[in-house]
DNA sequence: GTTTCTGCAAAAAGTTTGCAGATTC
DNA sequence: GAATCTGCAAACTTTTTGCAGAAAC
């Protein structure tokens, strides 16, 4: 059995997906823990998002074409993508009501559903157009 | 004004994806024009799905990390993802209610949504496990 | 006949892998 | 001290671009 280690850029890592106010994409998540660790190497976080990942921390979201990745453990929420800053955001009241086992009209069986929801975001909307 | 004119491998791409039973990857895309017409370049394949989606016929669905593209006009509709066969299915019945303009709690203004749905299709749930 | 397209090959962009030195246990 | 990481550079994969000949108008 390998063992894996605690190492500084781990850490960092994990933290910057942590504090993240929603879902970031391989560069946002370099670009961030470079703050905290200049020199990091962008393969490191390839391998670090794949062990998070695979160790089930973090987990991969599809977005318009992106892979973006979030902290495991928040619960059952949802994803907000602002069409004018291209922010995504955790939304945590869920519009639709599909408890695992609902039979679909055509005869699916839901095990479970995703829901993004593109608009303004709060700040975008306050903003001058 | 640049003219865009009319080739066998365009409208056998539009056909390819008109005639599919959901979403395609760019791959799939190719392999079914290419019975139509051998010799179709991968190219010509991004760059027709390129001018197609600008001329809005098509339109991509960003799916498990994959793009895939589906034909316009169908109307409002989601996608289920089988988790045993992979296959992608359009679905015409939408279980939510969200209205442009709806103001989503935390001042988010939703202007459209999507929703996927992952559980097995129907000759997946028929066949034994 | 002129302009726009296509296929090929080269170029970019994004992701993974091999390796020697650094780090963790 | 031994095993596991990291950064760098090279290798891959996927998508885009340049160009000369082919096709459309």
């Amino acid at each position: 059995m390998i063992a894996t280690r605690t190492t500084r850029q781990r850490d960092v890592i994990a933290h910057v997906l942590e504090g993240a106010e929603g879902p970031l994409a391989v560069n946002d998540v370099h670009g961030r823990a470079l703050s905290d660790l200049p020199g990091l190497g962008i393969a490191t976080v390839y391998r670090t998002l794949k062990l998070l990942t695979e160790q089930g921390r973090i987990h991969p979201v599809t977005l318009d074409g992106e892979t973006l990745y979030e902290a495991s453990g928040k619960g059952h929420h949802h994803h907000f993508s602002c069409t004018r800053c291209g922010r995504v955001f955790t939304l945590h009241t869920c519009p639709v009501a599909l408890p695992r086992g609902t039979v679909y009209p055509g005869g699916f069986i839901v095990e479970a559903h995703e829901v993004t929801l593109y608009g303004q975001c709060p700040q975008c909307a306050a903003a001058p157009a």
